[in-house]
RNA sequence: GCUAGGGUAGGGUAGCGGCUAUCCUAAAGGACUGUGGAUCCUUUGACCCGGGUUCGAUUCCCGGCCCUGGCCCCA
């Protein structure tokens, strides 16, 4: 017996239901707000992929040489390819660009809850707009996702690196960059190593710097206006953010959140990171703005945001919440049949399809106990009997499986 | 890469150094030769792999593989 690879799944029928009215869900909201679907290859150059990670990525990716010795990979993400796709036509692409995309990724790491070798991955972007206006869209999407999935228990922690990057700067911090993943990690580290982490960084009045951190709202942002240029912009951005979901509805699923940073480096304004309330399981998904990347790309300057929200961490979820489909699959007709009644079977499926009915019947040569028996199990919602004494009256008998109600009906009449 | 726990029919399980390896469920068929969900019967189907200890290993020991978590990492 052959099995899976480690870290893949099978979808059966079943489960394959559920997922479809998810993934259903999610593509009507991205749609609604705008985004058109958008899909590229599962494989791409190695190069495109380290362009973005470093060469280092090797080893947490699937990479191999292919038949012409050329180096490629599974794609990890989806940005590198996207960013391609931009640059490749950057000229004929009306800006903005809403694109969504629910590709297939691959990662060699060692599979965890919530965490797998292959899964889907929902990514959002908008391409070509600075506007705050671009980031609250994005943010809406991600929002209305979530309550059009029956999700209530989550929250939008939404930050602005330029805050504390101009905050840092104010406090002579030398290395910012590893400033960032240190705070990036405050709740999963012990205080004494991220004290420790902060002191090397050069950051000596650590506890002023926690304590607007964590004291700062949305409300009362604004008094720290005029420190510097960095530190204006985001406060700026981040007050038309939080005014733009108000007037779309959506404000009350929100907050702001100076800690939260991201530790990728490419991240250039706003950042969030979704949890539920009381941020007991790991982030469920994030994003932010990206303005340089596409650029790196070899595109032209593109601002950028967006988010990738995986599909393992939400069916975790949505399991949890008691919100997941329930995972049955039916079926509109099952014809059964009595005697030799062959060309009424196929003539009625046939009929009843071009209707836009799902339809089956019997391919096991069963009596009619089994066959409605199968009927059950397959959970068909009506069952035709096609009998040979009816149709000598040119009648077939109609049984609703749910009240187990039956009629006699002229054939003509399917 | 590091680490904890675990692997018995398709799914869920019991068990023991030696019995025909338990039960539930599932599937196929029958009881019912023209009526599903109930009941009964029949059939199908498992000790992860390799080595060691032993008269004998599914059971004990070692290694591997795989699974489920945690760490590293997390695009």
């Amino acid at each position: 017996m052959f099995q899976r690879l480690r870290g893949t799944r099978d979808f059966y029928p079943e489960e394959m239901t559920a997922r479809n009215k998810v993934f259903k869900i999610i593509r009507e909201t991205a749609e609604r707000h705008g985004f058109v679907e958008v899909v590229s290859p599962a494989i791409e150059s190695f190069d495109l992929i380290a362009k973005k990670s470093g060469e280092d990525i090797k080893e947490e990716i699937y990479a191999f040489k292919d038949k012409g010795g050329r180096m490629i990979c599974l794609i990890p993400e989806f940005t590198p390819s996207v960013s391609r796709m931009i640059a490749n036509r950057q000229k004929e692409l009306g800006k903005p660009l809403k694109w969504y995309s629910i590709p297939r990724h691959w990662r060699y790491e060692r599979p965890q809850s919530g965490r797998l070798r292959e899964f889907y991955q929902l990514n959002v972007d908008i391409f070509g707009s600075e506007s705050p206006k671009a980031d609250t869209e994005v943010l809406s999407v991600g929002i209305c996702i979530m309550l059009n999935l029956g999700l209530k228990d989550f929250l939008f922690h939404i930050s602005n690196r330029k805050f504390l990057q101009g905050l840092l700067q104010e406090y002579n911090v030398s290395n910012i960059q590893e400033a960032f993943r240190i705070i990036d990690k405050r709740d999963k580290i012990p205080e004494e190593e991220f004290v420790d982490g902060l002191l090397k960084c050069g950051i000596k009045d650590y506890d002023e710097i926690l304590d607007i951190l964590d004291s700062v709202t949305i409300e009362n942002i604004g008094d720290f206006r005029g420190r510097n240029e960095l530190m204006d912009k985001a406060i700026d951005n981040l007050i038309d953010i939080f005014r733009y979901l108000e007037y779309y509805g959506v404000r009350e699923h929100c907050v702001l959140d100076l800690s939260i940073v991201r530790g990728l480096a490419y991240y250039t304004d706003m950042v969030f990171e979704v949890y539920d309330k009381k941020k007991e399981m790991r982030s469920l998904f994030g994003g932010g703005r990206y303005d340089d990347l596409v650029e790196s790309f070899g595109g032209e300057h593109t601002p950028a945001v967006g988010f990738g929200m995986g599909d393992v961490v939400l069916e975790l979820m949505m399991k949890k919440e008691g919100v997941w489909p329930e995972e049955k699959t039916d079926m509109d007709y099952y014809i059964a049949n009595i005697g030799d009644v062959d060309r009424y079977v196929f003539s009625i499926a046939k009929k009843l399809r071009n209707k836009g009915y799902r339809v089956t019947f019997d391919l096991m040569e069963r009596n009619l106990s089994n066959q409605l028996k199968y009927a059950d199990k397959i959970n068909a919602k009506k069952v035709i009997i096609v009998g040979e004494k009816e149709i000598k009256e040119g009648k077939i008998l109609i049984r609703d499986m749910e009240t187990g109600k039956q009629e006699k009906i002229d054939v003509n009449k399917i």
